[in-house]
Parts: structure tokens; C-alpha cells; sequence
DNA sequence: ACCTAAACGAAATATATATTCCAAATTGTG
DNA sequence: CACAATTTGGAATATATATTTCGTTTAGGT
């Protein structure tokens, strides 16, 4: 049987990179190859079968099945395992324990350490994944609006008294849509077309709040829809939606990020409205 | 055969999600349930299989399939590959912040990423201020209260729809202290001593908070204080006070270390009401 | 140049994975 | 409430993919 290196693989690529150029003059010809074509495309190792990959490298399969089991891995399938890790972005596992690592054998600490984690990984999505665009939009929205009514249930509702705080102490004219089901219904026709709809919502999607879009939306009155989900049954191709996904711990879901998005939107609404010289 | 959309199905990630969101009102219950995971979780469509897949959607394998059947592709595997090539030439982080860039005049991005700095650098400062044992202390009192009863205003008045909601979800009674600060007073005092008040309160202060504080500490009934500050006249040595300090950014602060605190505060008592055996 | 040991490639095999099919359950409707 | 249509889960099937095997080739040492 061919020469295997003896010591375990390396289970994370940042490891194997580095272990793998000690080894690599040891190598026969042909795994040289694949290791050079492993370090320079490590996303195509993680993506491709051993077929497509060993077409692309020039080698045979059983070249590439070589290769990972001079590395000391099981097979390909073992060695393909740790170049999909790279490319996760969620390494929430990683992270997480290494945080409850660091802390001592305190209990308490590291149950609120399992929230800070999410709360600041939230936030961090936020940051990557909110469409600039939309909030600019959303904010022009608002700014322009007569009236801003904001509408949301659940645990949207403390999204829904921030805002109306924030936005209030800014000099927006809004109300909170509270009462029973069919007396928001009544409320919401009311409102005129230079009015505004601010719609919360995070799944599971109350049919309330979603009712009151689609009256909005019957009546040409603008909808501005906060969610958990593009999927959301509030978020329209019609209306400006922005989205926030909170990373849930043992079931629950924070609104850390919520809020920083709410707020944020808030504030722009009032500095648009200050840059369009409304009082 | 079950219902499939006539046109071609998006080839790239992009197209999908926006496309996806038009359709998914007309699918299945279970079908739903897979679109909202793909989309929340793009990578591990991408890199897992079937079987996989389709346990953590808490889905049979079959209706992966029928999920991409019913977009129009050929089959699992068919629309595998679109998620496959959104994260092909690896960093999808850069890629999106170059279109967000450019799509916006920076100025947005930049106004956000404030938010989320502030954001985060709270959060991080809550996980090394907060006293452990005053979070299990606080707990505590709440996990053994007959009723907690919630006050605050102003920008505290989101932290206590937050800590309300959460907590009855967890099935701890409690109830929202409101109305005119008179009425509020008369309602403190009909507080009983296995009663706990739990006071949420920034600066500035409200009279009114302080008030309850005060008439319940009167009537020997527990509280559990949420503030920014230990120099907050709602936190007394005989009570139990938890500290959360948000970072500002141009004179506004946000809430999302506050919110982090009060989920784990409320988490922390339905953990600690299930050990001590109530119902 | 010969011999030996390692490396290699192609095909056979084993395994994993996706897909299809159908009966049972659910949902919507008259 | 019963009937029809749709949706669903699980097992059977088909397909794709990795792995092993083994005869052949290559390279290095004497």
C-alpha cells in the first residue's frame, strides 16, 4: 500500500493549508498536481465531484481518492467535507463554542454569552445584507408621508412602540394601529393617499397585519413593510420592504438587530424629511 | 401532478429570491416551509444533501424535491446548482458589498454601519459588565413571583412589550403596569408581598417609575430594576438591578444590548420556574 | 540494463443519493 | 358532512458518485 502520513488530517482548511506544504515534497508527482490545484480552487473542490474535479486538475479519479488518503483522510468525500466547512458562512458551531470555551465554568455567563454571540452575528448580517437602496427609499417614504401608521403584533410590538418613539421625538407625525382586528381594518381605510403604512411583521405572520397591507395597498396608500423574510406574505413587489433575519438561540429570537435597523431607519426618515425642509 | 410554474426557472441566486417571493404565496404549506429555509440558509442547500437538507427543514426528502419541481427545475439537483454557483467564487461577502456600494451613493452604508457599531460595541459591553449573579438573582425573583408586573416609559416602554411577551410565551404571568401616572401609583399598591415589580427605566428618569419603585419597596414587594446606570434612582441596595449602557451615536441610542439583556433575563426565569417544579 | 518497488489508469464494485410512485392524510368545496 | 382534489410521507427504484481492485507503466537503485 501506498505511503500514508501517519498523524490525523487536519479537520479546518486554515489548518490543512500550511500542514499540507510541509508534506508536499513527499508527495508523488501526479498528488503535487492535486495539491497545487486543491490550494489555488478550494471551491471547486468543495463543489465538484471527484469526475469534474480530476477532468479539471488533469489527473484520473482514483488519483484524486489518492491524494486524500495520503493526506490521511477516510476518502475524497472526508477530505471534500473540510473544504465545504471553509465556505460555510455559518460557522455558528465554531464560534459558539469557542466563546463558551473561553469562559470560565460560570453557568450564567455563558447562557448570556449565547445571546451576546447571536445578537452581534445579527447585526454583523444586517450590516452585509441590507439593501442600501431600500432604506433610502423606505426613509424617503416616511419622511414624505402626512401621517405614518404603525402597525405590527406579536413581537413586533416593541419594534412598533420604538419606532413610534423615535419617530415622535423626531417631529414625525405618526400613530400606533392598536384595537381589535376588524377596528384596525377600519382604521386602515381611512388612511389617505399621502398617508403611510409602517407594517412589522416576523414570521409566524399574523393574517391581521397582512390584512391591513393589502387594504393599504387597495386604497394606493404606500406600505412600508419591516420583516424576518423577502417571503414574508407582507413584503409586496409594490411596496418598500426591508429585511432583518435575527439568529435564534434554543428557540428564541432576539430583536437586537430589529432594533438597530428601526432605529436607523428613524433617523434617516429624519434627516430626509430635515433635507426636504419640512418643519 | 401537482401544479408546476410554466416559466423557466432563474439560473442565478439573484433572480431567484425576488422570484421566488412572487410564487410563494400559491405553495404548499410544507413547500413554504422549505422556501423560507433556503432562503434563510442558502449555504446549506448548496453544500448538503437531500436527507440532510430536509431534516434540519423538518421536511420529508421528497418534498425538497417537490419544492424544486414546482419552481420549474428538473429536480433537486437541478436547482442545487443555482445555490452552488451563488457561492462559487467564494467570497459572496465582497461581491454583495461591491453592488451595495455601488448601487448606493455610500452614504447610506456608511449610516448604517454607525448603527451597527454602536450595536455591537453595546453588546460586547454587556457580555463583560453584567453581573452574573444579579442576572441569576433577578431570575430568581422572577421565576418565583405569583405575578411580575412590568413598568417603564418612554424608551424603556419597547423593553417592556419585549420582556411581556416573552415571558408570558414562557408561561410566567405577567402583566404591563399602564395608564395615568396616578392610577399606576393606586395599582403599585395593590401589589402583594410574592408580587415583583420589574421597573425599566434610562435616563432620563421618569418621576413616575421611580414612584412604583418606591411604593413597592414600601410594601416590602421584590424588584427587579432594568436600567443604564447604577446611579439610576430606580436601583436600590435592597433590589436587584441589572446595568446595560447603549452606545450613542449622534444623541440617539438604540436598544439592542437592552433587548439582548431582557431575552436572557426572561429565558433565564422560564429555565430557572421549570427547575424549581411550578406548572 | 535489470530488477524491484512505487505510482498509475481503467474498469468493476460498492455506496450514497436523488427521484419516482403510490397509498394515506389533509384540505377545500358543494 | 361527504366528495373531490391536493398534498404528504415512505418505500421502491434509478442514477450518480466514490472507492477498490488489479494489470500495466514508470522511476530509482545496483
Amino acid at each position: 500500500m501506498t505511503k500514508v502520513i501517519q498523524v490525523k488530517p487536519p479537520r479546518v482548511f486554515s489548518d490543512l493549508k500550511p500542514w499540507l506544504q510541509n508534506h508536499y515534497q513527499d508527495l508523488p508527482k501526479r498528488l503535487q498536481s492535486v495539491a497545487v490545484f486543491a490550494m489555488h480552487n478550494p471551491d471547486v473542490i468543495a463543489l465538484n465531484t471527484i469526475a469534474s474535479i480530476s477532468e479539471q486538475v488533469g489527473v484520473t479519479p482514483s488519483a484524486m481518492v489518492r491524494f486524500a488518503k495520503s493526506l490521511g483522510y477516510q476518502g475524497f468525500s472526508d477530505m471534500q467535507m473540510v473544504f465545504q466547512e471553509s465556505m460555510r458562512h455559518v460557522p455558528q458551531p465554531y464560534s459558539e463554542r469557542l466563546n463558551s470555551m473561553q469562559r470560565s465554568a460560570d453557568t450564567k455567563q455563558t447562557v448570556l454569552s449565547h445571546f451576546t454571540q447571536a445578537a452581534s452575528e445579527s447585526i454583523a448580517r444586517l450590516e452585509h445584507n441590507v439593501d442600501a437602496n431600500a432604506l433610502l427609499k423606505a426613509s424617503e417614504q416616511l419622511a414624505q408621508a402626512r401621517v405614518v401608521y404603525i402597525a405590527g403584533q406579536g413581537r413586533a410590538e416593541p419594534v412598533v412602540a420604538y419606532l413610534h418613539y423615535t419617530l415622535v421625538k423626531l417631529g414625525v407625525h405618526s400613530v400606533v394601529l392598536t384595537g381589535m382586528p376588524h377596528s384596525m381594518a377600519d382604521k386602515a381605510r381611512m388612511l389617505k393617499e399621502d398617508d403611510v403604512l409602517l407594517a412589522i411583521s416576523f414570521s409566524p405572520y399574523t393574517a391581521n397585519t397582512r390584512e391591513l397591507v393589502d387594504i393599504c395597498l387597495a386604497n394606493n396608500t404606500n406600505v412600508v413593510a419591516l420583516t424576518d423574510s423577502t417571503l414574508s406574505p407582507i413584503a409586496r413587489g409594490d411596496d418598500f420592504h426591508l429585511e432583518v433575519l435575527e439568529e435564534e438561540v434554543s428557540g428564541f429570537r432576539g430583536l437586537s438587530a430589529t432594533m438597530c435597523l428601526a432605529l436607523c431607519l428613524a433617523v434617516e426618515t429624519g434627516r430626509v424629511r430635515a433635507e426636504l425642509g419640512n418643519q
